[in-house]
DNA sequence: ACATTTGTTTTAATCGATTAAAATACTATT
DNA sequence: AATAGTATTTTAATCGATTAAAACAAATGT
């Protein structure tokens, strides 16, 4: 790489000093009296010489970087392409840059991200924290990193989060299949400690509790993420024989495979099954029928996060759970109402 | 933030030298000579006091960030989260972090983004360029920034790249339509300029032609990006009423646009209509039968992007066209030979 | 003529690391 | 005790910016 121009070359090539041609490069030429021929000549000579500044020597002379860390679960799934795409948005519109990473749902990874992060002077982080990862977040408390968590938290952990009502949103789902006749369904949720994932298993069991249906807990499918296919198809066997009439999968993943496995057996949707899912992918678009879901303010919560971020990095300490509600899409999967 | 832990505080705790605790948490101890009783206490008091090197400074000074700028077209492509995974991969396996942004298919956003990691430092970038990005490209060239073209490049522009031979993959998909007895094989793409496109509507004239089938303008449909629901829907239309009897889609994208009209219509795949993709989608498992595409080795893109761009930037003037061949999935969308 | 004011520019320290070269502290040898 | 040799540590410049404070220059007032 050619070697790059520097403040000084321009300073040198017009005999000021670098700290004029700063003034000038900063535009504050005004606030620090620069005679506007002198503006004008520092311009045109950072021009001709292709000036660019290097934001690194400029991180760590104002120790601030303009830059978010993100760590997201895993790069493959909708809400993350949807969050990321909301969060660089947002970013943006405040001249702050992202640097993502994903951690794969892998607690050791999301540590060394969050450190590869923190070493490149992050001013702050937005996560989706992973099984396992308490330790680590508990850590970047103690230590007064500006963070906030997204999408999924740890009751027991008091940080500012931006996410859904996960249990009313997964008791919405539910009851929508009672409320179309559905006498037994069936819950499809990843075998986790995770909370998120545990609110919508209480939020499945508490419309099942107040609709005075027996949970029954050969409906209840937990999958293993490691054995997603092998244990979705298990699953979706069990559910049937065990006479479900319709299904709530926890999360599009789940819907998916569990859809294709529907499909492997001819069963019909709605006729023999109901299908309610939560989050939507775009698979859904090539199903027999639209599918009936659960949606989440993507964008919303991308806004929510950073502008909490910023809240907290420009020292206004703040306090926030945001908890936003979710959508509900009415498809054709499981009746009309 | 707490104030951070820097260099200075280690030594000036232990009464030693900034440059003592600089050889031996870059573990150069042996090397420069360390007394292992020092080297101890420092470790120690590095641990103790929770000391996290300044990857800014260090950067400055080494002139080097260990970094690699990495620009794609949609992140909401499958290509992208593929090529994402493998080009992390392959940087961590060298000690390099990622830092990445997406275009959007806009060429002033591609600008901006270069840009931003130029200007962040990177030492080098891996780019997916855009329609009309050839300006910002050359201007690279220009200015000796190390880097790497991949899935995409301009004929006219003499740039290190990493792609696959397009024509080929095409000839063969369309081929593979007529081998199996269909007589009108109809073309679906975007409405572009980009030469890996154009390519590929190349690839399935060139096709055609061999086969002594006459091309037939209106069973080549080309919709354009921002109207992509629109003009699909139209285009399938139009070549059905003109006859086809297969289709070719060029990208994932356009077939799921595809195959959800096709659906609509109630058109049987294959019997009515023999389907053949470039690339693949999660999306396709839920469709009627699996389908016929094209596969791209999104892994080995990755990783020749990713030595090439290393042995730039290790200053070996390499001059690399890397061009790929792709795989074929043969799926029940049209025929089984 | 000198002090004061206003306008413009420079000086020099600083951010947190790295590192060549110099300095200092030991040990061994004669 | 002087010298040489080895081991260990420190000094100080540097990377490319920023910025408070000082310096300089020209214009104005008395």
């Amino acid at each position: 790489m050619k070697k790059k121009v520097a403040l000084k070359d321009i300073a040198k090539e017009l005999g000021v000093s670098t700290a004029l041609v700063s003034y000038v490069m900063n535009n504050q030429e005004v606030e620090k009296g620069v005679n506007k021929e002198s503006a004008k000549k520092i311009r045109e000579a950072a021009a001709r010489l292709n000036y660019r500044p290097n934001q690194i020597a400029k991180s760590l002379k104002i120790n601030k970087t303009y830059t978010i860390g993100l760590v997201v679960a895993d790069i493959a799934y909708r809400f993350t392409t949807g969050i990321t795409r909301a969060i660089e948005a947002e970013a943006k519109k405040n001249k702050y840059t992202v640097i993502f990473g994903s951690s794969d749902e892998n607690s050791d990874k999301f540590q060394e991200l969050v450190n590869v992060l923190i070493n490149r002077q992050v001013d702050g982080l937005i996560l989706v924290p992973v099984e396992n990862s308490e330790k680590e977040i508990e850590l970047l408390q103690k230590n007064d990193v500006p963070f906030v968590l997204i999408d999924r938290y740890f009751p027991g952990l008091d940080t500012n989060l931006v996410a859904i009502d996960n249990h009313k949103a997964a008791y919405q789902c539910t009851m929508h299949l009672i409320k179309n006749n559905y006498k037994r369904p069936a819950f499809v949720n990843y075998k986790t400690k995770l909370f998120h994932l545990q609110e919508r298993k209480y939020g499945y069991e508490q419309a099942l509790k107040d609709s005075g249906i027996k949970l029954n807990e050969s409906l209840v499918i937990e999958v293993r993420e490691k054995h997603l296919e092998e244990d979705i198809k298990k699953g979706i066997k069990q559910l049937t024989s065990a006479g479900a009439d319709s299904v709530f999968f926890a999360t599009d993943i789940l819907a998916i495979q569990g859809l294709k496995n529907i499909n492997a057996l001819k069963i019909k949707v709605p006729k023999e099954l109901g299908v309610v899912s939560f989050d939507e992918s775009e698979a859904f678009e090539l199903f027999n029928c639209p599918i009936t879901h659960g949606r989440q303010p993507i964008v919303e919560i991308g806004k929510q996060a950073v502008a909490t971020l910023l809240d907290l990095i420009n020292n206004n300490r703040v306090k926030r759970k945001i908890i936003l509600e979710s959508d509900f899409v009415q498809g054709e999967s499981c009746g009309e109402a």
